[in-house]
DNA sequence: GCGGCTGGGTGACACAGTCACAGACGGGCC
DNA sequence: GGCCCGTCTGTGACTGTGTCACCCAGCCGC
């Protein structure tokens, strides 16, 4: 069976273009790996498959933010701005888990955007997907408070009622600095909301957290 | 001469779309006017062919900040995101100034995407360079201070050595209050790298600016 | 037990955003 | 001219955030 199989996606894609996509390999990559970092030309474009990657911002002063995640059946949108626009991205992507992914080469890729609606609707409708979420990200970072993004964060990543991650992790996801992490945590369990841990965090007042998470989001 | 020949990006189109496009209708915009607000549902995609369309975010302080501006020859992509993905927008576009548009409707801009390629590569374009200045914008708010923004901004819209703008205006432009750029502003006055009338900012040490912009920029 | 590493806590300080005002200027109106 | 009113700008106070420089507490391997 072919990977293509696996790709949401793509469903319904033309047998004839299937046949092309289908034996293009499929490669494993292990947690941790950089996928690519500012200043690298594409070198194609990017389905995943199975795991997770996350792309981050990078400040000057070393702090990172969360620009979002790609889960699979998704494509790495970044690099099709290489094939299209031209211009460099900024930003780092890492595997935060072990990952299999398809690499279409160039030029297939720019075959496909001609010869394939399917193909074409599945990257557009990834474009679309990333504009937005990195619109509503902006809207976060400029109007929303740290402890809002926080309680928000907590909710969205919380399995089985407790979130397992370092101070530093959670402030990186929220753009922020950990020593504000650390502060704003330490409120909320002096409120009540939540049990602090080494390398965990335990929600006790999820209806709280809700209350605050939307508290200056409003959207 | 149709209306076609004045949008650069879709030089070269098809005759046979091009047939399909030139009929449809020249609009006006008065400046002011609102194109679009948070909620409303695309009504089909629109491509400026002068004038400037500004588009901003608006927080729920009523803070605003500029997400991007729409110069000729360019398309307001926010509207595609709703004939594609689906997603409402946020975020408001405003005329800065008089304007003409064509609005290709919805039908019209679907069949396009599948019969042409030049058509096609005109809209991922737009795309792509939206989905780069929206992330470049957000690394700005994200890491970079005021002042920064602030000098950067006054040396981009300076017109003969000076800035016609107030104080409000050129905080909604770069995402702070309106007090913080009068206090920035009244600094870089007492260090002599600007001077201040009511509307007015003249830039008197353009050197200086640039270098408080590129200070936390790095880019 | 010891040393080193990582995660977490703290205090000090500068910058930013918000609120509540107070002046200052300009244009229209009499 | 003098007056009024709305817009633009300046200020002070206070809170939230980001950054720096530390220290402390567990944990691990040795």
């Amino acid at each position: 069976m072919s990977w293509l199989a696996r790709a949401e996606g793509l469903a319904g894609i033309e047998p004839g273009i299937a046949a092309r996509l289908g034996t293009l390999p499929v490669s494993p990559l292990p947690k941790g790996k950089v996928l690519f970092c500012p200043g690298e030309a594409a070198r194609g474009f990017t389905i995943l498959l199975t795991g997770r990657v996350e792309v981050f911002l990078i400040g000057p002063t070393g702090r990172e933010i969360l620009l979002y995640a790609i889960e699979p059946g998704q494509s790495c949108v970044q690099s099709t701005l290489g094939l299209l626009g031209g211009e460099d991205y900024t930003g780092e992507a890492v595997a935060a888990t072990g990952c299999e992914a398809v690499l279409v080469p160039k030029d297939i890729f720019l075959a496909l955007m001609d010869d394939s609606p399917v193909f074409r609707r599945f990257v557009f409708g990834a474009f679309a997907q990333r504009l937005q979420s990195v619109m509503a990200l902006l809207e976060r970072v400029a109007f929303q408070k740290v402890e809002s993004r926080l309680a928000a964060d907590l909710l969205d990543r919380a399995a089985d009622g407790a979130v397992h991650a370092t101070h530093q992790e959670i402030a990186t996801r929220i753009g922020t600095a950990r020593e504000v992490v650390s502060r704003r945590l330490d409120a909320l369990a002096r409120a009540g909301m939540v049990r602090l841990d080494r390398g965990c965090v335990t929600i006790e007042d999820a209806a709280g957290l809700a209350r605050l998470a939307a508290a200056d989001g409003a959207r």
